[in-house]
DNA sequence: GTAGGGTTAG
């Protein structure tokens, strides 16, 4: 292109910094945006929000707050999916009050979060409780969104890991009402929660159930399954051979 | 015309 004297403009470079994104390729991604504002170029928010994408996954957070400065300097105003990779990214790495702050600023500036936003937001606040999940689940019914699948499952997990399976299972069957297909998550967010409260032998029916269903068992099935089971044989041992039985205990892990 | 985000284990 250079050697035929086209001049490479703005979504050449979204382009090429999207490729090497996508080709796990972030920092010379990066690279190529350090060029190009060197030269006067200013790609948008596109190419901006590629990146911090990228460095988000790769665990770069000097390289994000870095973006998010440029970006801002660069008068490249931040956006909706900006701040979702932030958000998400925050709250994935345990800030999730951090967050929630800017998730709370946005509204006040005048963004409007959207269903994935209050979806990352709600698995974040799931981790400090559920109250304040609950909250924002009916705020934003309030706001006219309505949960779909990553959003139902997202909750159904907060009320698994908090024991409250009743609560867990009125909103797995109004996923199901509302036309959400059961899926391999589904399936796991269930049994996942079930596990972690002792309740392996409901979690076990539920593994059967799904090739009934036609349901993909994954790794992250049989993971929780081996993990909940091979829990039980280990106590199940410790306390025989604290009682001196430990022949027939070593046959049972057996 | 223009890319793109969110769910399950450890």
């Amino acid at each position: 292109m250079i050697e035929c004297g086209v001049v490479a403009d703005v979504e050449t470079v979204r382009c090429l910094i999207q490729a090497f994104c996508d080709d796990n390729d972030v920092s010379k991604g990066y690279g190529l945006l350090r060029q190009v504002l060197g030269d006067g170029i200013v790609p948008g928010n596109a190419a901006f929000n590629k990146l911090i994408s990228g460095f988000c996954k790769e665990k770069e957070y000097t390289k994000v707050s870095e973006l998010l400065h440029t970006m801002i300097t660069m008068n490249c105003i931040p956006d909706n999916f900006t701040y979702q990779e932030v958000i998400n990214w925050l709250c994935k790495k345990g800030k999730v009050s951090e967050g929630f702050r800017i998730f709370n600023d946005l509204k006040e500036r005048g963004y409007a979060p959207d269903i994935v936003m209050y979806t990352t937001m709600i698995h974040g606040l799931c981790t400090m409780g559920l109250g304040g999940a609950r909250k924002l689940w009916f705020e934003m019914f309030g706001k006219g969104f309505r949960p779909n699948q990553y959003t139902y499952n997202t909750m159904i997990h907060g009320f698994c890991k908090s024991g409250d399976f009743e609560q867990a299972r009125i909103l797995y069957k109004e996923m199901c009402d509302k036309g959400y297909k059961e899926t391999t998550v589904s399936y796991n967010t269930m049994m996942t929660g079930l596990c972690l409260h002792g309740r392996t032998d409901e979690a076990y029916k539920l593994f059967k159930e799904m090739p009934q269903k036609d349901i993909v068992r994954d790794v992250i099935t049989y993971n929780t399954l081996i993990r909940a089971i091979s829990t039980i044989l280990h106590s199940t041992y410790c306390s025989s051979l604290s009682s001196g039985k430990s022949r027939r205990s070593q046959k049972f892990v057996e």
